[in-house]
RNA sequence: GGCCCGUUCGUCUAUCGGUUAGGACGCCAGGUUUUCAACCUGGAAAGAGGGGUUCGAUUCCCCUACGGGCUACCA
């Protein structure tokens, strides 16, 4: 029996979750929720000065509206310091770190004069091979001994073999002149204890991850399996930055897009599972792997994004959706639906959501239940109001008012009055969506008819076919 | 500057030496239609460039170009 699988998502709170942690949170989600494995998180706040718990929040938030639910609690990164302490000052003793007492303008001095001669601008440490006798009552922070030959072997699940030659890495500091540990430390130290199998994160720590490594050997810790995987860019190619539309995953909800549609979308975007494009959490989950990670950076396509939330909430649960409709409402700080108004939606969620892509979408196609009477047209629904369409409504509304009160009855009294008066449907139906729903983009005519009910119906075209121009 | 990674239609991608280079979104044309949407049919659209290896390269290797990342007492 393999090692249980476990994951886990790392970001560092110095502002909001972006799309990019969005989805290395989902890879990472569907790889151990594929497996039976545990989903981890850990907030890394090392850095005192740029984390916020606002930002925590934010990413709190974030995860939990995409439904990214995380295994046992957050572990925050800071508190840890102490455990990542001891394992610095246990390497010194085993040697694998040492102190230095370089001062930061000696060491600006080295990578000036190192950068004029055309030298490696890494910076070598005169105290690595210091007797410690000889060691100045001094500031001083810990340093890994690096190994100077050789090389090493990142084997990434993604990137393949990564190569990376040991004199290309320098000594890096493990503990700051402060006593605090840094964030390369903290990784290796978290992740060992936490016992994460598999580092799934961006590629923008591919190079660290031969530092990290040093720490595991250091400590002789079995190395997690790595995947870095590529960058999410904005639609010009560029890096996202918040000028190329990287926005925080709550402008995604604000903006209507269910979860589960982003989830696809985010997946889909630099995984593949052969051609399939739409699919369920389910099969994702059993689809995941590390191989069908793309090696290139993916373009944020907001039509695509649009295609696939039309088609999850299409496919939705009528239940399910209501209820993330309201979560919609209030994260936009909407006015909540009433008791009638939610009862409404749930009898008209068969014809809404057929021809929504987000949620603000869905509400539009639901302006007839959220209107009250009198109906107000707005500008292109007035057009249908004329005199000849008053009129006509005039004499539809009693013969509707006697109809049988389902789709088919109601098709048949209409398609008869039409045919009856030798006018295409088309002709009706332009006045009946004005009358009852004071707009020209709607359901059909017989789905409002039909969650309207009779009385309301006929209400309502009386109203519009009474009022006179 | 040094090191590392990447490059198939506009976009997301399939292909794991031999294909008319497939699918999806978007786009264009036509159809259907009760508005919006949806739907149906058809269409345009790709292997960055140059060298190799090979009977044969999108696929393997090298170079160039372009893009990205790392190179902190940031994470």
């Amino acid at each position: 029996m393999a090692n249980p699988v476990v994951t886990r998502f790392a970001p560092s709170p110095t502002g909001f979750l972006h799309i990019g942690g969005a989805r290395t949170a989902l890879f990472n989600w569907l790889y151990a929720r594929g497996r039976g494995g545990q989903f981890l998180l850990r907030i890394e706040d090392t850095d005192r000065a740029r984390s916020t718990p606002e930002a925590t929040q934010a990413i709190l938030d974030g995860m939990a509206w995409l439904g990214l639910d995380h295994d046992g609690d957050v572990i925050s990164q800071y508190e840890r310091a102490d455990r990542h302490r001891d394992v610095a000052l246990e390497m010194l003793g085993q040697g694998t770190a040492y102190k230095c007492f370089s001062t930061q303008e000696e060491i600006q001095a080295f990578r000036e004069e190192a950068r004029a001669k055309g030298r490696s601008t890494l910076f070598q440490s005169p105290w690595r091979e210091a007797d410690p006798a000889t060691h100045p009552d001094a500031p001083y922070v810990v340093r890994l001994k690096a190994p100077c030959d050789g090389q090493t072997v990142i084997r990434d699940e993604v990137q393949g073999d990564v190569t990376i030659r040991n004199d290309q890495l320098d000594d890096m500091v493990l503990l700051r002149s402060d006593g605090s540990p840094v964030y390369m430390l903290a990784v290796a130290v978290d992740d060992h204890d936490m016992g994460v199998t598999h580092v799934i994160r961006g590629d923008d720590h591919l190079n660290n991850a031969a530092r990290q490594m040093l720490v595991y050997q250091a400590m002789g810790w079995p190395l997690p399996t790595y995947a870095h995987i590529p960058l999410i860019h904005g639609p010009d190619g560029k890096k996202l930055s918040k000028r190329h539309g990287a926005l925080g995953v709550d402008e995604y909800q604000k903006m209507g897009y269910p979860a589960a549609g982003m989830r696809n979308y985010l997946a889909r975007l630099g995984w593949s599972h052969g051609d399939d494009e739409f699919f369920t959490d389910a099969q994702a989950q059993e689809w995941f792997d590390l191989g069908g990670i793309g090696k290139s950076p993916a373009r944020f396509d907001f039509k695509k994004l649009d295609n696939l939330c039309g088609q999850h909430i299409a496919a939705s649960d009528d239940a399910a959706l209501l209820h993330e409709l309201q979560e919609f409402l209030k994260s936009t700080g909407q006015a909540s639906l009433s008791e009638e108004k939610k009862t409404l939606m749930g009898k008209a969620m068969y014809c809404l959501k057929e021809r929504a892509k987000t949620f603000p979408e869905l509400l539009e196609k639901a302006e007839f239940i959220l209107s009250d009477r009198p109906i107000e047209p707005d500008e292109k629904a007035a057009r249908n109001l004329d005199n000849v369409s008053r009129s006509i409504l005039n004499e539809l509304t009693p013969q509707l008012q006697n109809a049988s009160w389902s789709r088919d009855g109601l098709e048949a009294c209409a398609m008869q009055f039409a045919e009856a008066h030798e006018m295409k449907f088309g002709k009706l139906a332009g006045p009946l969506r004005a009358a009852l729903a004071g707009r020209s983009a709607t359901p059909s005519v017989f789905d409002m008819m039909l969650v309207l009910g009779r009385e309301e119906t006929i209400a309502r075209l009386t109203d519009a076919a009474c009022e006179s121009g």
